[in-house]
DNA sequence: ATGAAAGCGCTAACAT
DNA sequence: ATGTTAGCGCTTTCAT
């Protein structure tokens, strides 16, 4: 194995310094094109490779942005992931991606490590479970960009990409109240993001002069296994429910799939809105109204931000707090034709 | 802002040498207990954090590990990373992870990225596009571990993780003639795994002396705005198509959708096989028989063989290329009861 | 069991 | 425009 070539090598080669070597590959301004183009020439022939842990610990930087999601495998996150990716690499970046799996344990842990790890700037999208965020004070101290998306806590100082959960709550519930539904169950979490959804269920409904119906049953994880209790309690109420706002396409999915076998009729008995606008809202049948959740151009925001505030282009103590927008799509399973 | 606490700054206040500091951090065995207890605990009590940097340049290893996907937002992809970011978090290594978006230029950018950041072992699902396999060299020139899943090369140096996407193709294809298809269409690429599906759909048809279908046309993307060129293929056949295997789910979702609008019955008129066993195969109707890629545990494979060989644990040599156990899954969109 | 000290390869401040 | 040099903070070999 031919030994890794450094700078002192290409220096001594070329007669010149280490430090003229590394600002020619830096292509540092103060060097002379010639110079320049001799060095990039010889670093090509002799298959120079910088050696970045060197570098990193010289500039005490990584080219390096962490990212904590609660899980790599939900369209949702991977979406936003690909957004953020395809910025920051462009940018010159690379990602190190951990997820909590909904645990503010382990959202610690990838925390520090992340921390630890040096990353230049990190992008976190909050466990379920968390509930306090001391895991972020060191980023915070040392002035490591520190961004939140989706799922995020009340940290001012903080730059936080959402969408309004709480108007989207609304506007989904007015339109199954619209659509002539009279008793309308909401299924999904009770914390965060799934927090605001509800009270935008409840204003709606308040608004209109309904009861909100909630029961501890359907604080469901949206996890499928779970879809047998919501069926059951569905079943068992007194006045039948006729529009189910369900906090995620997936489970909505999977709701109505049941409550076809059950012999309910979608949209005729019960309207179902789901949420995040999902590929499978629009493949099932009936297809499902939904919450266009711009997953994508959430990633791209994300990473365009972090970007900036790694150049320092932008200041950004101005907006601390970025909403995009949401949309209602109105499919077939709220609908009668 | 308190500078950060070092190991010179621990040695001094405790009057040891920094090496003494080092090894007891990181639990050499040669250190006494009482010392490693003594150091440890001034470590905490002065909130020592180690910079990963030095330790990194003076160790040549980063406990980092690169992943390169086609891309990140697709279910199968999110799915599989899952599993490797389990595993690999667990052994105490981070996950950069990349996306070529199916551009063998950007895998190649993407893999110099990676070498150059001195991950200590990298994993890759190659882009479609991918013809020749140069860009990897570097990392079996270091004796990087490189290890290849799903989408894999003819590198004889490195594991490959696989399932038997001939036999899947083959299996598919069967089930569907032994539904009564006689004229039975294949809907995916002709690269790598969709070759090896395709082959495996040839040879099942030939076995049943059967003529094998496949236009240009067809060798779509398996995007869903390609869609229609697939279904106006279908409707202006002569013999009229019966059967369908599609090499994606989410194309075959997309297919059903398509058909039943254009007023074919499925499975009646036309049978669908698809791939992958996406959670969307199963809320559709009709429910679609497919074969099951079990992801997940690719990922964790792929994440186990990797800290096996970081760890020196096996011998590699061996085994250099695993193939895991596919499973055709019959629904609906096949059968008629 | 511990200490001393030589790197690891690069960056950047300072000097020329 | 280029050279010099002092780190960056840790690991590890060699000595004791």
């Amino acid at each position: 194995m031919n030994k890794r070539i450094t700078i002192y090598d290409l220096a001594k080669t070329l007669k010149v310094s280490p430090g003229t070597v590394s600002r020619s590959l830096n292509n540092h301004p103060s060097i002379s094109d010639k110079t320049k183009q001799r060095v990039i020439a010889k670093a090509n022939e002799l298959g120079y490779k910088i050696n970045k842990f060197a570098a990193n610990l010289s500039s005490q930087k990584s080219n390096t942005i962490g990212v904590i999601v609660p899980k790599l495998n939900s369209n949702f996150m991977s979406t936003i992931l690909a957004g953020i990716e395809k910025v920051v690499n462009e940018a010159g970046y690379s990602l190190i991606i951990s997820q909590s799996l909904e645990s503010m344990e382990k959202e610690k842990i990838n925390s520090m490590t992340h921390f630890n790890s040096g990353v230049d700037a990190i992008l976190v999208s909050l466990a379920y479970d968390t509930t306090d965020y001391e895991h972020f004070t060191p980023f915070i101290k040392h002035k490591i960009p520190l961004i939140f998306l989706d799922r995020v806590p009340n940290l001012p100082e903080c730059l936080t990409l959402i969408i309004d959960n709480y108007l989207a709550g609304f506007e989904a519930t007015e339109h199954l109240i619209e659509q002539g539904c009279k008793n309308i169950l909401y299924i999904g979490g009770n914390r965060n993001v799934y927090l605001e959804r509800f009270k935008g269920y409840k204003a709606a409904l308040q608004k209109h002069h309904l009861d909100y119906r909630f029961d501890d049953l359907l604080e469901t994880d949206l996890d499928p296994k779970n879809i047998d209790e919501v069926i059951n309690y569905i079943k068992n109420q007194p006045t039948p429910i006729d529009g189910l706002f369900v906090a995620s396409d997936s489970f909505a999915a999977h709701c109505i799939k049941e409550l076809k076998k059950a012999s309910f009729k979608v949209p005729e008995d019960i309207k179902v809105v789901g949420f995040n606008n999902d590929p499978i809202s629009e493949l099932i049948s009936p297809s499902l109204t939904t919450i266009n959740y711009p997953g994508y151009e959430m990633g791209v925001l994300a990473g365009q931000s972090v970007i900036n505030q790694l150049k320092g282009n932008i200041d950004m103590q101005a907006t601390n707090s970025i909403s995009l927008r949401h949309e209602l799509i109105i499919r077939e399973s709220s609908t009668i034709k």
